[in-house]
DNA sequence: CATATAAAGGACAGTTTTGTCCGAAATTAT
DNA sequence: ATAATTTCGGACAAAACTGTCCTTTATATG
């Protein structure tokens, strides 16, 4: 469903916006530990989300990752979905047709698209912060 | 969502089924020429459904891939979908915890979880028949 | 039996994804 | 300034997925 770059950035975020709620930067070491991620490859996918403002770095001690509490309001789950898996899934023919449309579909198409709709709305819609409160109530986990 | 080698299954299932129904022996270059499939990598993933039962095969002149009516009808999309790409991606946490659970979920389970279980749904309940059905009709294609 | 046809199966090659390593650059503290 | 810390960036390695080629095996036909 999800590349497994793409759990990393998704609760590598969640848990940097946590931490920013408390207002401390986070080591790349730290995420890695608490997300249970490689921390070498999840490093490579938290520079996609820095260098497209997803999330922001300082080098240097006292340096790491974190979000602001505006910015993680306004990002969602599809921002970062996209940014490293791309939107080809939720577009897409599930049998890999070239083009998914109602004209020509196939035989999938119809049971499939709702259920590929479903799927991207709520992408589109969850905000990052939405499931931060949920992590920091204790209600759900990243590891 | 489905692998490549999963998509070229289905739709080269689809395909079998539908000539089968006019009692006709279906070969290989056949099939990726209907399917626009590459040719040898669709057939070590039609091995895995010979071996499998889920479609039947003979060798030599006249031989070919072929499926009985009564078998179309009782197969289903995840018959195929489970013996190519495994069960996973329909029964695992979305964000890759080990375990996917209501007791210990990750932020996203809630929301995810009901979708996942709609897709699950749907290829459990939908049979290769249903499916050939559209594309007889000429309501669906499969390139 | 000889020949032609088509699937089966093994070996291998290319591509993408995942993961590691290490030096460079930036920042802080001493 | 120097040293320590932490991200950045490039190169590389391993694994998984996708795709090809060629030989073997089974079957039908003359
Ligand atoms: S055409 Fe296949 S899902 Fe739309
Ligand atoms: S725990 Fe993540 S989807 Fe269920």
């Amino acid at each position: 469903m999800f590349s497994k770059a793409c759990k990393y950035a998704v609760k590598a975020t969640i848990y940097i916006a946590v931490q920013s709620g408390q207002n401390t930067r986070t080591s790349l070491k730290d995420i890695s530990a608490k997300i249970d991620s490689p921390e070498a490859f999840t490093a490579k996918v938290l520079q996609v989300l820095v260098k497209n403002q997803v999330i922001e770095s300082l080098k240097g001690p006292l340096g790491g990752f974190f979000i602001s509490n505006e910015a993680a309001k306004l990002i969602t789950l599809s921002h970062v979905v996209y940014l490293i898996d791309g939107t080809e899934t939720f577009n897409s023919c599930g049998l890999g047709l070239k083009e998914c449309s109602e004209c020509r579909p196939c035989p999938m198409h119809h049971k499939f698209q709702r259920i590929r709709s479903e799927l991207k709305e709520m992408i589109e819609k969850t905000t990052i912060y939405e499931l931060v409160l949920k992590v920091g109530e204790g209600e759900s986990f990243l590891m």
